[in-house]
DNA sequence: CATCCTGTACAAATCGTTTTGCTAAGCTCG
DNA sequence: CGAGCTTAGCAAAACGATTTGTACAGGATG
């Protein structure tokens, strides 16, 4: 390109960048034949030298999953206002490949990461070379200086479904996720709590868990309709397990609502599609993903204070009327 | 690092690749350092000296449209293998984002490129500098000579589709897709052939476009219920379109299978879960994306003889009985 | 006229690797 | 003992940009 301009690469630089001054003649031809060239700077050397890939990585359970595109596309949208692409990897729930895949992109020379971390805790991130590219937690609290969080509070929106049930006059059950992992703790704390609220016994055998997968659900349903005095009403850790749940239930020729109504929550597309429509918690899945973008842009705009949180408030979704 | 275990940065770089051997306790001791120092090579150097990013870019309308993630995550789970990751990229469906993220993607170096394009056409390509990267287009034909090609035949599903609801005896009405775009005119065309092949007319009347949107399907279902003898099936270029007109139907009054039958294309996870489930045509999504990544990784290990075209079989997938 | 400033463009260093060519030392073998 | 081979490791170039310091010319200023 210089050679071709009949200038150095200092002043081709200069002249396509503004960053100096070039005289007005010398820019015109450097650019009449970087269009003639169709020359277009390598973004990797650039990259090497300005120590900024305008990049980020993403890291998430399973892009396949409903509620991760909505993730993905919020904070997306929030990047490419910063010329920032994503690098989307797929963990599948393997402990190992959240801290893999986060030393993978950090190699990569990430601008800044996003994690749904299921198992990652901050020891582990203790000993990843952050150095001060930010990182934004989407659910799990980690412990580090750089690290900022964006959640939901699981807890209430549980809460906020057993008791509707509750207040409908249903005893309530719980299809619980795999034991272990954050949303299944929260979700079945807040289920709890709110019996407790209101001052109802909280009976063990109305409680299985499943995987969060529709099959599961629906094994953890045929257990729970097969107790002698089973709950009308169950509420489950997510809407795909509600589904399973409803499967099962019409298999075993059980009336769905009036014997057995489901709470989902998430509220994936297909919670408003199934007949009767699925109640649920709505997880504004895209706010949590925007939430992320802008905090990592602030960092990427030379922030440097305090780690934040920022809390996405959910929204109970009543559909099913019974 | 070099530094640090006391040798030249070529011998670490030996040592580590092992392209050269270097004495046993040489080795050793810079293994030692490494991990000590946690050592992880920069990724972005080390693109610009070998020219391999080991990323690839794919280019799609829209992740959060529930047919691209598992097209998405076939094609990872192809790279994978390969280790290569994926760079994003939402079109919106806007033409000029196609060309202008391609560029974008093989600015960064990128290793290949899977687009799903709507709107480019050969002749935009021919000025982009594809260089030997190879793309793989999945849809649309587009003649490059490093360009493969994966695609469904979807005129057969829609004929499949359509022939199916004739042996029934309905008649049958199309809401098509957004005109103009590759799907709505080849599932529009299958339509067509079916209904010329069993020898029924064809009625411009029973043919409204919609544009691939659930509220686009409910509009296009009232137009065609005002009809004084309207069809009593209806093909759908996809299925949120038909989820659509179910909608509709159903606040119409009409009796959703049997007033209307629909059929669907692309079967979403939805399709499954609607009451009455809808009959659709399986677009394996999953499968194109893995295709593309294999054609990939052929160009990326060194393939480099004509043209390929792949044609993934789509599946017809009677739900309803009616 | 000497000095200073301004505008313009270049040279060289840098980012952190990989790759190629080379040197030096040690060993073998006729 | 010298030619030839092997082994081990380094120097330097390269990848393609950005950044910083500097040189040179011409004009303004005292």
């Amino acid at each position: 390109m210089a050679l071709r301009a009949g200038v150095s690469p200092t002043t081709v630089s200069h002249a396509l960048s503004g960053k100096r001054p070039v005289a007005a003649g010398t820019r015109e031809s450097i650019e009449r034949v970087a269009r003639e060239l169709r020359y277009r700077p390598n973004a990797v050397a650039r990259s090497l030298r300005t120590r900024r890939s305008h990049t980020a990585g993403l890291i998430i359970p399973d892009i396949s999953n409903p509620v991760y595109p909505r993730l993905a596309r919020g904070l997306q949208d929030e990047l490419a206002a910063a010329g920032c692409h994503v690098l989307v990897c797929n963990t599948d729930h393997r402990p190992s490949n959240e801290l893999d895949y986060l030393v993978d992109v950090l190699d990569r020379q990430v601008d800044g990461v996003v994690i749904v971390a299921f198992h990652l805790s901050t020891e582990d991130l203790a000993q990843v070379p952050l150095a001060d590219v930010p990182l934004v937690s989407i659910g799990p609290r980690l412990d580090h200086p750089s690290v900022d969080l964006v959640r939901t509070d699981d807890g209430a929106g549980a809460r906020d479904a057993t008791r509707h049930r509750r207040e409908l006059g249903h005893t309530v059950g719980l299809i619980g996720g795999a034991a272990g992992l954050p949303p299944s703790e929260s979700r079945a704390a807040g289920y709890r709590e709110a019996l407790a609220a209101a001052g109802a016994a909280f009976r063990p055998e109305f409680v299985v868990n499943g995987d969060f997968t529709r099959a599961s659900g629906a094994a953890a349903m045929r257990a729970i309709a097969a107790l002698p005095d089973r709950p009308t009403a169950i509420f489950c850790a997510n809407d795909l397990m509600a589904i399973g749940a409803m499967d099962a239930a019409r298999e075993l020729g059980l009336d769905v609502p009036r014997d057995v109504a489901r709470v989902g929550y998430d509220d994936i597309e297909a919670a408003g599609l199934v007949t009767p429509a699925l109640t649920t918690v709505h997880l504004p899945a895209d706010e949590l993903g925007a939430a992320a973008g802008r905090l990592l842009r602030d960092r990427m705009d030379g922030y440097a204070g305090p780690r934040r949180e920022v809390v996405i408030s959910h929204e109970f979704v009543p559909r099913a009327s019974a």
